[in-house]
DNA sequence: GGGCGATGACAAG
DNA sequence: TTGTCCTCGCCCA
């Protein structure tokens, strides 16, 4: 599920916990367990990401590279808290037992960031949504569900589950991974990126819908992103590459860079900055509705009030407003 | 307790 | 275009 700013926020917290920590690797699961003898004992020196993949060094150029896929999810636990949790509600232990309260999801209450320094022993899971937990009793945690790999540390682990891929590869097969990829505004320069991304497009017949789409062309953008950056450039997603001018890709480009810089930094998808305050803050309100077309079929649009429109491109649901975007 | 959908990406045909 | 894989949470009974 995460879109390509996830995969950049999760290489952050390995930098953050991992890098240059010895690492155990295991697959508790073990599914992954050839893989996981591989890199076993080595210590992490590296860790990034290109658009939607993760690639985390080791000793002697040894990667494990990493796609979450639809539903994958990395749950950090231990010395892992990356902000306060002093604003987080007060749960109480529920009286349905196990669950642990004083748990918020990331990004609810960004002004609360500045505030004191890492609580101990913190769990945090990273997929679509990151949410928080403070408190963790015993260390290492036992591994819960289906994980495919555990990377563990004298203070922090981190479990891998559900994801498209895990393997261990050499810098080789790392750099062919990476050549397939379109540019990401995180890792490309910024005009270089531009300007792969405008030819890459251009060239095609293929509607900018499904473009947005394909990792080749561009890295990163996945379900909510190509809907909302499509709505904001109000551009008809049936319209081909080469039929758009290079000021219009370009523009494309551009607000993605911007977009990701957004969900890099706060976690969400806050897609809507230009919406009214008000209006804004309403929208954000709730969880399920604060997009511009994202999951809004049948509602009105925000702008015309014209209602969105869902339809199935290449087997994923595309969101367009019929009015806004021609 | 079963079914289904999900912020992906493939291969097969 | 369709099927397949990966796992979990939510909805409904």
């Amino acid at each position: 599920m995460p879109e390509g700013h996830s995969v950049h926020r999760i290489a952050r917290q390995f930098d953050r916990h991992f890098v240059g920590e010895r690492v155990a690797a295991s697959s508790p699961q073990g599914r992954f367990a050839d893989g996981a003898a591989l890199i076993d004992g080595r210590t992490m020196t590296d860790a990034k990401a290109v658009g939607k993949q993760l690639f985390l060094e080791f000793d002697e150029a040894l990667y494990l590279r990493v796609h979450l896929g639809i539903y994958g999810a990395w749950d950090f636990a231990g010395d892992v808290g990356r902000d306060a949790t002093t604003r987080a509600s007060r749960g109480r232990m529920g009286q349905t037992g196990m669950r642990q309260a004083d748990t918020r999801v990331v990004g609810e209450h960004e002004d609360s960031l500045s505030s004191i320094g890492a609580p101990r022993r913190t769990r945090l899971r990273m997929a679509e949504q990151e949410t928080e937990t403070a408190g963790l009793e015993g260390f290492p945690p036992e591994p819960v569900g289906q994980v495919r790999a555990r990377l563990l540390t004298d203070s922090a682990v981190a479990d891998l589950r559900g994801p498209t891929a895990c393997e261990v590869l050499d810098a080789e097969a790392v750099q062919r991974v990476i050549d397939g990829l379109g540019p990401d505004p995180l890792v490309d320069d910024p005009d270089e990126g531009e300007r792969r991304m405008v030819e890459r497009v251009r060239s095609r017949r293929t509607p900018i819908g499904l473009l947005l789409m394909d990792q080749s062309v561009v890295s990163g953008i996945g379900n909510v992103y190509r809907a909302e950056i499509l709505f904001r450039a109000r551009l008809d997603p049936h319209i081909r590459g080469s039929e758009l001018s290079e000021e219009v890709v370009r523009d494309l480009w551009r607000d993605w860079r911007y977009l990701l810089g957004v969900g890099v930094d706060t976690g969400q998808m806050l897609t809507m900055d230009g919406l009214d305050e008000e209006a804004r803050k309403l929208a954000l309100r709730n969880r399920a509705d604060r997009h511009w077309v994202y999951k809004r079929e049948g509602l009105p649009c925000r702008i015309c009030g014209t209602h969105i429109v869902l339809e199935m491109a290449a087997a994923r649901k595309l969101y367009y407003c019929p009015t806004c975007q021609r």
